[in-house]
DNA sequence: AAATATAGTTGCTTTTGGCAACTATATTTA
DNA sequence: TAAATATAGTTGCCAAAAGCAACTATATTT
């Protein structure tokens, strides 16, 4: 049937896997794991969550997860608050300090997606980019979606 | 400038590392790792290399690679041969039952791919498969190239 | 109120992977 | 061509990353 589609699906699977391999290296550099910059990133963004809903959005194991959180809240970088509602449960954020070494992060993994850009003609950089929210468009309302 | 390309890329990396995830999950669920898989897809894939090549390709430790070729050896998945004109080196091929455990995974990962291009209709699986086209022309002569 | 479920913590363990020293062979250079 | 240097792969050692299961405290269901 179509085994040609899913040869190529995963072919671009493979391909990207080195792609995103690529953008990562800047945090790799940092002080923080992978993980640990995905937690930063989901707190940075939605300002308040608590350790399941990062469990489950980023597919990790909760002993894992609060650990980090611990390491973090002893470093400064989150503030965990108990909820009101649910006294086993906390919303965790970002603190001042935190959201400024979270900036600095990401300033840098800005800057290597910057540079693969300016690689590119600004005619492909605009092609690679309707092609990626398109991609984003046919798959995310299908997935259980992310980002 | 183009920050909002910027932003864009890195979005879709964060969209599409989840879609990665999804389809590696099939492997993790075998008795091998990720690395291991990649090692014997690329072994599938050209049928005799080094392990420098593995190395270089896949950016691993060489003394991981070692390892893990070792293991596969004792499990008889890889063969060794010590190359005619380089005594240090080996070719490493799969063995007959290594390739049958590879096609084995292979086929679960496959599985995967069809069930995401099966929730799509078939115009909506060209496109996808299209735009996956676009974005590994415009980026592979570009960046140093995988797959 | 007893039973069950959930949020998070902790102890323990495994897996994954990095680094550096080492052996054996190759290549370069003096 | 002997000495120096480089390379392929191995091994010992170690640390980071992550999983699992038992546990505490609180919530929810029966």
């Amino acid at each position: 049937m179509h085994d040609h589609k899913i040869a190529f699906l995963r072919s671009f699977n493979r391909f990207y896997t080195g792609i995103i391999g690529l953008l990562d290296e800047g945090y790799l550099q940092s002080e923080f794991s992978l993980t640990e910059v995905r937690i930063m990133y989901e707190l940075h963004a939605r300002k308040s969550m608590t350790a399941r809903e990062l469990v489950e959005l980023l597919k990790l194991d909760k002993g894992y997860v609060s650990r980090i959180i611990t390491k973090f809240e002893k470093k400064k970088i989150v503030e965990r608050t108990r909820s009101d509602s649910d006294l086993r449960s906390f919303g965790l954020s970002l603190s001042k300090s935190g959201k400024a070494i979270f900036l600095k992060l990401n300033d840098a993994s800005q800057e290597q997606a910057r540079q693969i850009l300016s690689s590119l003609t600004s005619q492909e950089a605009s092609k690679l980019i309707s092609n990626m929210n398109a991609i984003m468009q046919i798959l995310q309302k299908k997935i259980g979606a992310h980002g």
